[in-house]
Order: structure tokens, then sequence, then C-alpha cells
DNA sequence: CTCTAATTAGTAATAGTTCCTATTAATGAT
DNA sequence: ATCATTAATAGGAACTATTACTAATTAGAG
């Protein structure tokens, strides 16, 4: 499963093995809760950077859904997702791409048994100032843009 | 615009205005610096409270795309909205919706001149389990869910 | 078995947001 | 215009979620 110069530690079996059994979208906090539960002393890095490297590598999927908690996803077909907006529970949508969006609310409700259904489809790509800077497709889009943000050190002269 | 027992305090009307100003999906840190140009003293705090002030009352729009900072819309119409992977900038997408989703992509591409563009769609509403619990869709859906999370001061019990 | 780089546990640091409290000020009533 | 009420503020602490650091451990190639 894992590259060269990767190794399958126990902890990345047992997080694998975890998330293969919930198929829940869980939190890093969640798969951590779990795999504690069977190697009590693993740490909460541990389960980060792990789930970082399996989404890395293409093995689980991270969810960016929404303002809360990242989630991650044993399953990497394509496939949407569906939240609660009371519980934050996310399903899954196993929606083909061929409806009008005008019926596809109505589908999801009737798929899911959600109600009160809202959708928010966000596009992400390389907008065309990032394409003259020769940005390309393959290079990493991990580069982190400047957040702006007080707390970062760079801000921090005053 | 504002409601009774909502006072139009300066700090408030300067958000409004560089809101107003910028349209450009701004962070409340951007909102801060900007507002922090006119009116040295104003508080970070001040501008988020602002920010969620006026998204519960309608008048702008929160946005929480992706993982990182939460943006604001000054534009509440209906539109969807492109993000860059790598400069993180957001333009609005005018979307009607009655295309397909399979020629969406590109007719996101034409309107915006991005390029290599992924969609991401969520859908969010009431699951099953909890109209079952009696929520209903005029409910407040800002009851927080447990977030599990370790620092959480009921789970800092050990 | 040995060697070594990948990985780990534990903890500190960071990023983004919300909360708290004494003080200030916007607005309606006089 | 002055007052009284109470919403709102500045400043900072606290909180949530994630990432970074470091000395010790360990998977697994040779
Ligand atoms: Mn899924
Ligand atoms: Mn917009
Ligand atoms: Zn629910
Ligand atoms: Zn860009």
């Amino acid at each position: 499963m894992c590259k060269t110069n990767t190794r399958l530690t126990k902890q990345r079996k047992l997080i694998l093995e975890e998330l293969e059994r919930v198929k829940d979208h869980p939190t890093a906090y969640e798969v951590y809760e779990r795999v504690r539960g069977r190697l009590p002393q693993i740490s909460l890095g541990t389960v980060y950077r792990n789930l970082d490297i399996l989404s890395a590598n293409g093995i689980i999927k991270r969810l960016d859904i929404g303002q809360g908690q990242r989630r991650f996803d044993i399953t990497t077909d394509d496939h949407k997702h569906i939240r609660c907006i009371f519980c934050n529970r996310i399903d899954d949508i196993p929606l083909n791409t061929y409806h009008q969006l005008t019926t596809i609310i109505g589908i999801v409700g009737d798929v899911t048994g959600y109600r009160g259904i809202g959708c928010s489809m966000d596009f992400h790509g390389i907008c065309p100032e990032c394409q003259k800077q020769g940005n390309r497709i393959h290079s990493s889009p991990e580069q982190k843009p400047d957040s702006g943000y007080m707390n970062n050190a760079k801000n921090k002269e005053e």
C-alpha cells in the first residue's frame, strides 16, 4: 500500500483499520479516540501526521467542509457529501453528474432523507494571475499563501 | 438598516463602508486592517462581533469555504464562488441553475479564466435523526454540536 | 543482526475565533 | 439639551483545531 521509504507502523495500521471500520467521515480526534482504545499511548499529533500522509498518498481523502473540524474519508471514489446543520454529521451522496442543478436538491432529499436542504457549490482552480506567475496544475498547491494573520511570526514586529 | 435595539456605532458604520468598498470577500482580519486605518483603536473582537451580527441580520453573508479563514461578502444575492488553490482569492460566479453539472465546469472556466477547475459541492440540511428529535427548519441551527474535542472544558476531567 | 532514516510521544507553538469585563457611547425619553 | 438605559466597545484571556519541534524509538532494507 505504501511507497518505498514509507513504513507500516502499528500506529498507521490501526488508524487505517479504524477508518475502514467507521467510514463515517470521522474527525482526527475521533480517529484518535478509537485508536487510543487499542493503543493507549498514541498521540494526537501522530494521528494528524498519518492522516496527512495517507491523504497525500491518495489512500484516504481530506474533507474540508464548512467551518468546523476537518474530516477524513476512507472512500476515495468520486462522491459528494451532505452535512446536517444541527448535528454536523456528514453523509455520502452517490450523485451522478447528469442531472440539472434545479432538480438535484430534490434528488438529494429523496436519497438521504434530509429536509431543508441547501447547497453550497464551491469551485477551485488556478486564477489568471497565478497562471501568469507560472504555476502549473501539477506544481504543489501546498505553498501556504500569506494568511495575513495577526499571530504570524512575520507580522509580530510591532 | 438595523433592527430596533441595534445601534449604528461608528465602528459598525466603518466596517460596512469598507465591506462596500472592497467586495473582495475579505477575511475578518483584512476588514480589521482597513478599518484600523481610519479608526486606529478598533479591536479585532469588535470586527468579529459586528461581522457576526451583520450576517445574522442578513446584511452580509458569511462564507465558510474550505479550511482557511472565514470570509465575508457584502453581496447577498444568490451566487457561487471560485477559490484559487494557490493564492486563496475568491471570485464570484453568477451561475444560473439550469445547466447540467457536466457542462458547468467548462462554463465556470470561460467565465472566470480559471484553469484546472475542480468542484466541491456540499449540501446541508437536517438529517432524519434530527428531524425525529423535533428540530425544525426555523429553529436555530446555531446550537453548537458537541465538538468532542480534547480541550473542551467538559472533556478535561482526566 | 545491524544500521539508519522514518516515525513516534509528548509538548510547545501557532492560527483563527470567541468570550469576558470594566468602561464608553448611541439612542429614546424627559 | 440632559439624562437614563443598555448596547457596544477595547483589550486581553481563553478556547479550538492544527502544526511544529525534539529526543527517543523502531521498521525494515541489506
Ligand atoms: Mn464520503
Ligand atoms: Mn461573492
Ligand atoms: Zn442531524
Ligand atoms: Zn491565484
